[in-house]
DNA sequence: ACAGATTTAAAACGATCGTTTTAAATGTCT
DNA sequence: AGACATTTAAAACGATCGTTTTAAATCTGT
């Protein structure tokens, strides 16, 4: 085991417990205990428990839209070069396996996607309002690549049906999530994970393609 | 306004703040004041914070799955009837119409469903398993009704794309419910909601019936 | 009118919370 | 070695929380 700094090993304890026990119901005196820290580190390092929520969504979600925005890009300049549409399933596939993909990474980042998944619709508009503004971006570049795969469509339903997408990709994580806090092995087969991945995949292809 | 009991005052202030709020921000003595009732009456009627949002969840949630339930009574006798399987549409429509419907009542249960889209995937135990146990039985009675109508499909694969469903149709709800919040003008228009039902039936039945 | 259920009032209980402070200790870099 | 950032330690701040208690008041049904 590295030695690891001290804001890391908070970073990663606030991970955790926030995964498990939401952000309400976790205190930075747990957090620091965890993380085998100062309760005053926490204040000292990230400044408030609002800050480190933040920084614990940024450290994952940054790489990890940036994966995705890549993969769509990908699919978008391969489709252009063809001068053809792009297809549904391709952009769909390139927004979510990178998601699922985390959760076979060594580090606790397979915790960490637990948080995404509840935060879109947390009752906390803290919570709600720091997630919203991190993938906002991201979200309207693959409305837009969508719109070219599906012209038959109108805009305003593939971005409704968008928010379906949303509402399962998140729910089956968060979901599998908890599924894995009762397991004793904590370990997750990847061949679960892997039909999971494309049976989300096949749903929400077959979703949004639907007539409209 | 009907002079209503204090009991009932104080579902009704637990169901609009915690659909708002969620239930760890939310104390028994903004729910007291809400109610314009006594902080004591709280834990006198109902015992404690725990018991009074499983009675929020019960009062609201008996109701309506009973009224799943018969709808999907409905759509088994009508296809067994005539001797034929039952049409995935009409069960999906089933489910999901009487949740919707919920919405355009009169009284305060448009916030309430708010609460359940969320209860599912709360990452309060208490919460979650809550819910789940008063959902379960319906969630198989549905599932059965839906490998009738998909013999060609594995049940497990069923299973799994029903949580999809369950998360797109919750992820819908809370987000509108979030929309709605943010509106000065409270009433939802009755057309948006009838459209957005029929486009998550839509979207969830494409997905269902998706070739293996 | 009486009994029992309901409601109010006010206060207190112990506990936990996020945050701040003060001090000393330890590390790191030039 | 000296300057500065980091970390620890311990304690306290004010605030909020769920819950309980005690007492009196009010309502309700018989």
């Amino acid at each position: 085991m590295i030695q690891t700094d001290t804001k890391t090993r908070l970073l990663d304890a606030a991970e955790m417990l926030f995964s498990r026990q939401g952000f309400a119901n976790t205190s930075l005196r747990a957090i620091t205990t965890e993380a085998r820290a100062n309760l005053a580190a926490a204040n000292y390092h990230f400044g408030s428990k609002e800050a480190l929520l933040g920084a614990v969504l940024k450290r994952r979600l940054h790489p990890l839209n940036q994966q995705r925005s890549d993969r769509i890009d990908q699919v978008l300049t391969a489709a252009a070069v063809i001068g053809i549409a792009p297809e549904t399933e391709a952009l769909i596939r390139a927004f979510i396996e990178p998601t699922f993909a985390f959760r076979r990474d060594k580090n606790g980042s397979n915790k960490f996607i637990s948080i995404i998944g509840r935060s879109m619709t947390s009752a906390d508009p803290v919570v709600r309002n720091l997630f919203l503004a991190l993938v906002k971006p991201l979200f309207n570049k693959f409305h837009q690549a969508l719109c070219l795969a599906l012209p038959q469509l109108p805009p305003q339903l593939i971005f409704t049906r968008l928010f379906f997408m949303m509402g399962a990709m998140g729910h089956c994580i968060c979901f599998s999530g908890i599924a894995q806090i009762f397991k004793e092995n904590s370990d997750a087969s990847p061949e679960d994970d892997d039909s999971m991945t494309n049976n989300l995949i096949n749903f929400v292809t077959a979703g949004m393609e639907a007539p409209c």
